[in-house]
DNA sequence: CTGTAGATTGTGTATCCTTCTCAATAAAGA
DNA sequence: TCTTTATTGAGAAGGATACACAATCTACAG
């Protein structure tokens, strides 16, 4: 489930009658040569692609970005506001969530196993396939808090 | 935190330079009478008010709800693709999270103490001021498991 | 290796949700 | 009651994402 091969991933999508393309296989490369912690936005994805040489297209890319978080491979995340980001689904041990300031966006990463502990028995219990469980944390920080800036 | 009224509602905005309005208030109101459990988008909200006599503009909908999801009063959840969902940001003992099905959509809530715990300490941890904490569980129902349906 | 069905792509367009603009209005405090 | 200025409403603008469709390419059978 977290390292794909091109082969990997072409069996695990013809098995549901879909097929591996240049540009599916390129984009996972992204993801997998993206230091970990990094995540993309569609737009980030494409400029990244664009700087590389490689030219596919916006739709390709909502696409691809969508299928491969409903197929498990790639994790979508709720971080800014108005777009999403995304990033390599890693296996368990893996997972990470999010502290969020509401006033600036800014983001801060932890782990925590409890969680995913929590988050995989919730899936079991109610007979899920879990994908992916992150804990958000709306708060702001304290820099925000001691500014005046308005909310 | 909990139990706003007009004029708690009133005292916590003038501390900030803003201002109480009919509109604000009665959109606090809407969410309280809310049942427990039930979300409105900005949309539904905005129906909500139609039928009840209420004109209140889109517009101030939407600021109404930024504006009180940054002062913690009401909680935005991330549940179907595309728009965001509010509800009265409960206590402590009452944050609640979800289970959903990326598939249908389906969501499921539930409660965990040592979620709202590990929450709570990491927001203070780091200097923090806690709003929300929500976890998120993307999975694919025993439904949508077994259809053939695609991705 | 070749042919075929149908999945996928790229381009342009459409759509949805949300924010912005700005003049008119109204809340807060003096 | 008056003044300041936050807030509203209406419509237009913006941004992210989805869609339509003809052209293309993958997967698989033969």
């Amino acid at each position: 489930m977290s390292l794909y091969t091109a082969s990997s991933l072409k069996a695990e999508l013809n098995e549901r009658g879909w097929r591996l393309t240049p540009q599916r296989e390129t984009i996972l490369q992204v993801f997998q040569n993206l230091p970990k912690g990094n995540h993309l936005s569609a737009e980030d994805l494409y400029n990244e692609l664009q700087t590389d040489g490689e030219r596919i297209s916006l739709s390709t890319i909502y696409r691809t970005l969508k299928l491969m978080a409903r197929m498990g491979i790639l994790r979508e995340l709720e971080l800014a506001e108005g777009h999403k980001h995304y990033e390599l689904n890693q296996p368990y041990p893996y997972y990470h969530h999010h502290l969020i300031c509401v006033r600036c966006n800014k983001t801060t990463e932890f782990k925590s196993d409890p969680i995913l502990k929590i988050g995989t028995k919730t899936a079991q219990k109610e007979g899920y396939h879990l994908l992916d469980c992150q804990l958000t944390i709306h708060a702001i920080c304290p820099t925000c808090q001691r500014s005046l800036m308005p909310v």
